[in-house]
DNA sequence: CTGAAAGCGCTTACAG
DNA sequence: CTGAAAGCGCTTACAG
């Protein structure tokens, strides 16, 4: 079987090969006729035009890498789900990249993806959306990137976030009006910009209802199930128990809960637990959990969306957004 | 700032751009001094060969696309982690690709992938690893494939999977060995083999342990959580309640803790509960759910690794594999 | 050990 | 409306 090129279309259908691109490419200048001919050759050999030749000549992959590193997998599920969607939108694909690196590694990392794959674009999830270093050596290799839920001021380069720290706060507001006042936190990531943006949330709340704010109430996670167990515990022993939990994932509020159900705490009669990102497992435990939504597909869909069209018209305004997050009330929390 | 090629390189070290090309594909036959000469101007210089001009001579891409459609994410985050595992090792990069589609749609879906983005080699999942049209398709287009937790007999293709049939066998065994009688069953999507493999494995231990099948106590799932809340209700309101639920898969089986507890049932003590596959969810809600642990990651990563030895040389021999299921004993199963 | 030529399968820029 | 030429940045096959 010997392989189908535009040489052979172009041999077969009596034209050139310049006309049989013009056709492939929906260009003008092509007489009905020709064209019809050409797209029945193209039928009748069953050509299949060689993406790797086409990206060659147009400087091209059409394929956008997707940077993360992320113990949250739903989180890393949502943001696939959300690039791939705008992706498809336009017919580039998407090439995922996990990198568990920091500093020097990082950037020597990414350089070799950039090596091996020749990617039109990039888009960067957190922490890595937050990476000062990063960004400036994507801007020194003149790759096209869109940050997604990144707190870094730039407004050079695409971002588009959620409003962490207003959802925390709604989220704590909603917590003292049912009555509580000792209210134990749990901090995520510190490589992320949202675990900031979301202790002060919460720290602000407290702060305009006039609780005085107790550091010892505050733990200290990185997201993961594992990290929400350890707080979990430190929490759970304190002296007198505070009466909710707020932590800054659903992931570290699944642990919590679980841990409080072992020790026969009634969640929400004994103690109040929220979370925030409205991850799947917020609704598949019982009691479901209270917690923020965070617009995470959106986010990445509208970021890969403004991306694309950046890389296909360079000129196009840099796009900067902000979305909200909502909060969303499950049986996890009660009146004190 | 100018685009540095082989050429600039060539010119400015003073050799030909074959010399460049071996010194850059670590090739024999380079005089030690050179081969230092032109690593250094590839430093000066900062020379990154271009992946898709490679691509084109070599007729290569580097990537691998990855095919899926399952409704459980922890099971596509797994087979991402353990194909990007693979492909790392090779300096390979991994695409992916969810299809919802079905029948001819999948056919051209797939087409289109293939048109869009030069994949060197495809790696299927279930339902897809199962759809003996799509190999079929794949086989005419000669893009080599492996096939993960597949049931298809071809020992023309690459196939890593897990023994469903005997984890199914062993869980229904060990619910038997705690006195257990009634013990419904939670069926998984029809179009994964898996599905049939797992109800078998509960029907060959009831009957060698002598215990009648009765269809009523079977459920229709697709493996969503969603299904598995639907399947709930209907195995928790049949008179007599079974004392024992197995569901398909981890998700499925977390539903049924869900509504057993909204339903003031104690797990396990009123009625005990298992799942399939040793999801994470698994073990973040309580009680820990008692399952069978299928290692995912283990056979993605051996499929896409002989898919790659297979791309780098075709006369490599088919590779098929069955690896192990095991019980995994939480809280959530206990003596009738 | 080294290099000149041809080619991978397309597109771009130009000419008619 | 159509095409011949040159080029994208590499590698392969061959010659010396």
């Amino acid at each position: 079987m010997k392989k189908v090129t535009i040489n052979s279309v172009a041999e077969y259908a009596g034209v050139s090969k310049k006309t049989v691109s013009r056709v492939l490419n929906n260009e003008p200048n092509v007489s009905p006729a020709t064209r019809e001919k050409v797209l029945k050759v193209f039928k009748e050999l069953d050509y299949k035009p060689n993406p790797i030749a086409r990206g060659l000549a147009r400087n091209k992959s059409f394929i956008i890498g997707c940077l993360y590193d992320n113990p949250s997998k739903s989180y890393i599920t949502r943001v696939q789900s959300g690039a791939l969607e705008a992706c498809h939108k336009f017919n580039y694909n998407l090439l995922i990249h996990p990198c568990e690196l920091r500093g020097d590694e990082l950037i020597h990392n990414v350089d070799q993806l950039l090596t091996t794959s020749r990617l039109d674009g990039l888009v960067l999830t957190p922490p890595f959306s937050d990476s000062q270093e990063l960004i400036d050596f994507l801007k020194t290799q003149n790759i096209p990137f869109a940050r997604v839920a990144s707190a870094l001021e730039d407004d050079t380069s695409i971002s588009v976030r959620s409003n962490d720290e207003q959802g925390a706060y709604e989220l704590t507001e909603h917590l003292i009006s049912l009555g509580h006042k000792e209210i134990a936190f749990i901090k995520g990531h510190q490589d992320h910009s949202a675990t900031e943006k979301r202790f002060s949330g919460y720290q602000n709340a407290l702060l305009n209802h006039g609780i005085e704010f107790n550091e010892d109430l505050v733990a200290q996670g990185n997201f993961s199930y594992h990290s929400g167990a350890d707080s979990a515990k430190q929490i759970l022993d304190l002296e007198p128990m505070p009466t909710a939990v707020f932590a800054s994932n659903d992931y570290m509020a699944a642990a919590v809960l679980k841990l409080a159900t072992q020790r026969q705490l009634r969640v929400p009669e004994d103690i109040s637990i929220a979370g925030f990102d409205n991850a799947p497992i917020a609704r598949h435990i019982w009691p479901g959990l209270t917690t923020i939504a965070q617009p995470v597909e959106e986010m990445t869909r509208q970021a890969v969306e403004q991306l694309i069209l950046q890389i296909s018209d360079p000129s196009t305004e840099v796009y900067q957004k902000v979305l909200e997050a909502k909060l969303i009330t499950r049986e996890s929390t009660a009146e004190k």
